[in-house]
DNA sequence: GCGACTAACTAACGATTGTTAGTTATTTGA
DNA sequence: TCAAATAACTAACAATCGTTAGTTAGTCGC
């Protein structure tokens, strides 16, 4: 475990910031208040608020696109990709779920890394989709509607981070096991 | 169909800010500019920037306070009363999803109304969560966590906001039969 | 025709915003 | 031991923020 330097320590106390308030709404006085020192200082540090901002959400974009090739390259059939996806959703969103906040909420104040961001996520959701796609042709899914399995498991799984926070360690564990069973097969008996 | 007043224009306009740069990145100058008017006219139809947020979303908060009661009072099997409840978000984003994205993005901004919509919101959940439980005692449901359960169709109820603007109106119709097979019966073969 | 209402305007207010400049104290590596 | 790097500080900048005051032009009911 390599020790954190100043600098991404007040990224990650930006990061808890953005999610409790959203980053338009979290001032650099905000952030300096939250580190204990005055907001000028902060420039020692980092560059702008907005580069804060991009380290946060392009780090988690990369580790998505990354994880995705790794699941479209090892697993095989389609629905062992999902669970797979799942599992990646569930870990990254374990590993940061202040910085998935910015993700989901913040990605349209990146400003010369908007399109780079906006890339990286058509990609994958178009890597998801295909994997649902090739799922119902070879009648491994249900042939409903494409859109609305990818919206719907796209929608909870880009909201783990607002409720993973709430369960402990132990919890956690189960966690992926419930999800995939919801997600999957449903919850009628 | 009554004629929309200018309060209603504005705030209408607002919402419709308020889902492409949050509460926050709007300035009042930024919603003059789109109603082609003056900040300081604004002032003649709306009392402050905090009350437009009130204004959209306790209105939807309460509407849907009000569907979860006809909801627990109407129907009759836990499985009807989630297919009821799905059918009531829908109909709500489909009729307001920009005051939704502030409903479910720009919440935490309420200042005196912060509590009341946060009774409401747990009032809500609880309701749902009720109806979960009691699906799986009576075997109606599978035995899964309630809570994973419950995270996976709010997260995907709430997030429809997101996704219904791109359909059409013929589309829309399917939606609501494909989205309660998908939540419900899952997607596995 | 006239007062009241509606809806816009210009000008400006004090507060807050992100950021820069310049300085100082402490810690570290050769 | 001493120069360099690190990390903090005070003071201040121009820009922008939500909002108020005061005014003006058009519209409606009587």
């Amino acid at each position: 475990m390599k020790k954190e330097t100043r600098k991404e320590e007040i990224i990650r106390v930006a990061a808890q910031l953005f999610k409790q308030k959203g980053y338009s709404a979290v001032t650099m006085r905000d952030l300096a208040k939250a580190m204990d020192m005055q907001a000028a200082s902060l420039y020692n540090h980092i560059n702008s608020k907005q580069a804060i901002l991009q380290d946060i959400i392009l780090e988690i974009a990369e580790a998505f696109t990354e994880g995705m090739n790794v699941v479209i390259s090892e697993s095989n059939s389609s629905v062992e990709k999902l669970n797979a996806l799942i599992a990646l959703h569930v870990r990254i969103a374990i590993n940061n779920p202040e910085g998935l906040a910015a993700l989901n909420t913040d990605w349209m104040h990146l400003e010369e890394k908007l399109d780079y961001y906006l890339q990286l996520r058509n990609d994958y959701e178009n890597n998801f989709r295909a994997i649902i796609v090739e799922g119902i042709k070879n009648n491994e899914l249900k042939p409903v509607d494409v859109e609305v399995i990818l919206f719907s498991m796209l929608s909870t799984l880009r909201s783990l981070y607002l409720w993973i926070p709430k369960k402990d360690a132990i919890k956690r564990q189960q966690l992926l096991e419930d999800l995939t069973t919801v997600l999957i097969q449903g919850i009628n008996k």
